[in-house]
DNA sequence: GTCACATTTGAAAGATATTTTCAGGGGGGT
DNA sequence: ACCCCCCTGAAAATATCTTTCAAATGTGAC
């Protein structure tokens, strides 16, 4: 048990996982030459080594096959096989490790990979906020008026409006009776219909959206119950709110505008209300959502279905 | 360049990361049923996997080694080696990072801020999901194409209409023809139209929706640039695209339809690429920008505007 | 300075693991 | 019920890894 520092390790270290580097570092004395070329290579560039095969990096380092297998042996593991597995977990361990900086704002030169991590990790971060800010109580009465409701309009503007045909697809098809307006005209004609036991629901942004307010005014002025989904609770638009649904304001910048984040938490507010309300309505909800499914099906074309 | 899945991954994807339990779901669908098997082992138990040689994996899952490389292939790799590296990898990662924090499935009993947290738990993992499994290079090419369009058609059916609806309000609104086509037929009848310079974009989850597909052929032969977005990069629609953006497929269950994580990947995406042609055309792109939104200043209300 | 010994080193043989080939079998369509 | 196509796994072919062994190199003693 003299010299020999493989059997100083026997037995003892099962593989290691991240210590590699400091492993190189302690055992780098104990060895030969054309090993330290080896441990070298191996700590410096873990991804770049765990490419390659024991004659690879046995050229790359000068040496033979032999030596590349003793290193790893020296270094706890069974065979270079098994070296070269740890080197990939380290790899990617570091290139996690230096992810946070995608933080920053998109800027007119990042790389596109840069701008897909950014924006990614924006809309996550919008997503938890909103999940945090989102009032269940208020959420829970929104889901009771829209499940016994009657007839339900739904009020958007812009990005808002494809966020409220969303809405109103998805509750069509467990068998409400939901319309999207688009037109502010249209939507104030249609608010005089409405009475108790019908449903309004406003979608803002700014909550100051004058073409979205005055039909949920109408409607709240004829009865019906309201909803408003926005990001400013303490706008014009809760005014005439019998709940109002928090959306989260995520910070912008030139080439991220706020439509996108707040999109991003609207739908899910209105995921949330839609969920709810299958929930509330599931003996009717459920066979009509697999109705729907069935009728869509020979749209498909049959190839690449299985 | 048809239906071989192969081919469309070739020379294109280096081997993923962590964006490997994204593929196996992209993927899955096309798959044979014991390369399933083999997929779900491997993205079930990552670690335990990468300790496995081919025929331990094969007799693990009750086939053959064939069957294994098969899939390694299929997911990406060069072989099961390079496979197996990254599934080392992917291990290391989920080891150092974060808590596994498993999601049930929404039940119809959950109480409701259960359902928000599941829902904005799961639209998070479809986001990164999708991050991690977006080809950059594909993007980039895209956005190229787009950034020096004459004119652009969009195409979508059902949910995927209004992520169309979406794109096209966005590169309105920086200067670019953009238009977003619902109606199958109106849609055909504009892509006869299109030629070189333009662009035409499918927006389909399935990759097989015929509505969707007719119109993007059209232009295809037609002579313009066509992209595709959609879950499914190795079905029908795939036949007619220069450029195929992969959305992300995340498990569906009754409650939780698969509109709405598909809905969520496939708005990733459009941001992507608006921010990526914002980019490209910042000169003209930013006047543009600040111009919409002075123009809708005066329709918000003065109060609660600032 | 030279010899003897111990140690390191790489070439090549040997053992495993991976990939490819190919023919039999099963499922879906007509 | 039949046929065709494509999946599937056994086995051959190849690549990769491991071991062996003899030559080369260095080291210390005389």
């Amino acid at each position: 048990m003299t010299s020999n520092v493989k059997e100083i390790f026997a037995g003892d270290a099962p593989p290691a996982p991240a210590a590699l580097a400091a492993k190189v570092r302690t055992l780098a004395p104990s060895m030969t030459r054309s090993m330290q070329r080896v441990a070298e290579a191996v700590a410096g560039d873990p991804a770049g080594c765990a490419a390659l095969t024991v004659t690879g990096l046995a050229e790359l380092t000068g040496t033979s096959e032999a030596t590349v297998v003793r290193t790893a042996r020296l270094l706890g593991y069974p065979g270079y096989r098994d070296l070269r597995l740890a080197l990939a977990g380290l790899a990617a361990q570091q290139q996690s490790g230096r992810a946070p900086a995608v933080t920053a704002d998109i800027a007119v030169d990042d790389p596109i990979a840069d701008v897909v991590a950014k924006l990614a990790y924006d809309e996550q971060q919008t997503l938890a906020d909103t999940a945090a800010g989102l009032d269940t109580v208020q959420l829970g009465a929104a889901v009771n008026a829209l499940a016994g409701a009657r007839r339900i309009d739904i009020y958007g503007i812009g990005a808002s409006s494809l966020v409220g045909q969303d809405l109103a697809q998805k509750l069509l098809r467990i068998g409400l009776i939901a319309h999207a307006h688009g037109d502010p005209h249209l939507a104030i004609t249609n608010a005089v219909q409405l009475r108790a036991k019908d449903v309004a629901i406003a979608i803002t942004h700014s909550g100051s959206t004058g073409d979205v307010i005055e039909p949920l005014r109408v409607a709240f002025e004829h009865g019906a119950a309201t909803i408003a989904i926005t990001g400013r609770p303490d706008g014009p638009v809760s005014q005439y709110a019998d709940h109002i649904l928090t959306t989260s304001t995520a910070r912008e910048s030139e080439l991220r505008p706020a439509a996108m984040s707040s999109r991003t938490s609207q739908l899910l507010v209105v995921d949330c209300l839609f969920v709810g309300v299958a929930q509330r309505t599931y003996e009717t909800a459920a066979p009509a959502l697999s109705a729907s499914y069935e009728a869509l099906a020979h749209r498909h074309t049959p190839r690449g279905s299985r």
